[in-house]
DNA sequence: GCGTAACCTTACGTGCGAGTAGGTATGCTG
DNA sequence: CAGCATACCTACTCGCACGTAAGGTTACGC
């Protein structure tokens, strides 16, 4: 009825660009503390500091808009992963640098971790997004272990190898989620424990060392 | 308008005990296929065979519906896990049939384990009854390496130990997942897979073998 | 200085699904 | 066979939050 007084504008006009990366961050922050389906659209406009249509303007639906946080946050994290693993290094080098780099990452984007992690797994439409992602790393892991095994002349069957390098970066979610929930927990450290599960294992694994079933 | 001709009452009456146990079991079917948000009371009571006015009777709203679903599979779980790994047995024994449970169990009950492992991480209410599960079986197996470390005069921090147990879990959890979505993958290789991983890892660890990270 | 395009708003339509009111049938107990 | 408790149903209300229509305002090009 009354169309607000032009006083002052209160609020800036900004270019899209700028407004797009804002609402992304408010997502992210909302999606992270309420999950997908407690998070109100108009929470997220609110939270950006805009209104509700300009989100539906920009970014489309909240589907759209939750993947649109999906991609960035995975880009962003593959990024950091693989600027930090040089291809020539020797194999524990580079599953610690990689390593490093995730739980700093994680460490840094908390919140965006919690939505990568938490929501997406449930929900059909999105767990297909971050199960590309995750296969993109269960790729590199077993490629790096691979690697490995034929420098000392062994080998082992790819499945074999997919299934441990599974393993460890389940294990590695898992710690990353641990850490997004303790904010005193410092990165660097929990990189280094889960190193020493992982190398410890998977070289003893490369080692030919294998762990076999008792009879009974 | 029109009450049914009562011609043939199509379906028995049951007793409170035994309706209860096909509702939740149409719950965790429903609940795994479509995630708690998109899944309906209306599907979950048809899938049941009863109308929804009795799963509010008996089972009270969705949220304690399904919340009865995580406790109900969470108890078989630890039940399973629990009666496999008699206490006076060494180490890997008491590892390796953990292990094994744990997998037989998630392979024989994959739309629960969907649920529970899934669903329950992102939306607030239902993260905290997760959190407590795997508090428990984090502590059973920090439990386990301490008692293993102290056998052999060796000592551990407890974080130090609870973090390596948190990344053994969060490992297992990981490959139960992979497990649940691959129908012909063996749970007994699997848990044998995993077992590689982890005691090796471990086993190394115990033995006071240790990764430091390079100077750079 | 004026048009036009992009930015931004308030205020609403609408559908879906959680939860309920009120009534009917059926078996068990005496 | 009365009476009562319990199993069970159809058919509704209603609120919430997604998504949108229609219009106001600022900046920038010419």
């Amino acid at each position: 009825m009354l169309t607000r007084v032009s006083s002052t504008p209160t609020f800036k006009r900004l270019p899209r660009a700028i407004r797009e990366q804002q609402m992304l961050d408010a997502a992210v922050r909302v999606f992270s503390r309420r999950g997908f389906h407690a998070a109100s659209m108009d929470e997220i406009a609110d939270d950006a500091g805009i209104s509700k249509p300009m989100v539906y303007a920009y970014l489309g639906t909240k589907e759209e808009l939750f993947v649109a946080c999906l991609h960035r946050e995975t880009a962003r994290m593959m990024e950091a992963i693989a600027g930090a693993a040089a291809p020539d290094l020797p194999a524990d080098q580079r599953l610690w640098r990689g390593l490093r780099a995730f739980f700093g990452f994680v460490g840094a984007h908390r919140d965006g971790w919690k939505v990568l992690y938490r929501q997406a797994r449930g929900s059909q439409p999105f767990a297909a997004e971050l199960a590309a992602m995750r296969a993109r790393l269960v790729g590199v892991v077993a490629g790096m272990l691979d690697h490995a095994l034929r420098a000392e002349g062994r080998e082992v069957a790819e499945t074999e190898l997919e299934v441990v390098a599974y393993a460890l970066v389940g294990a590695s979610e898992s710690l990353g989620d641990w850490l997004a929930d303790h904010p005193d927990a410092e990165p660097e450290k929990t990189a280094t424990r889960m190193m020493n599960v992982a190398w410890l294992g998977a070289g003893q694994l490369l080692g030919g060392v294998t762990w076999r079933p008792p009879a009974n």
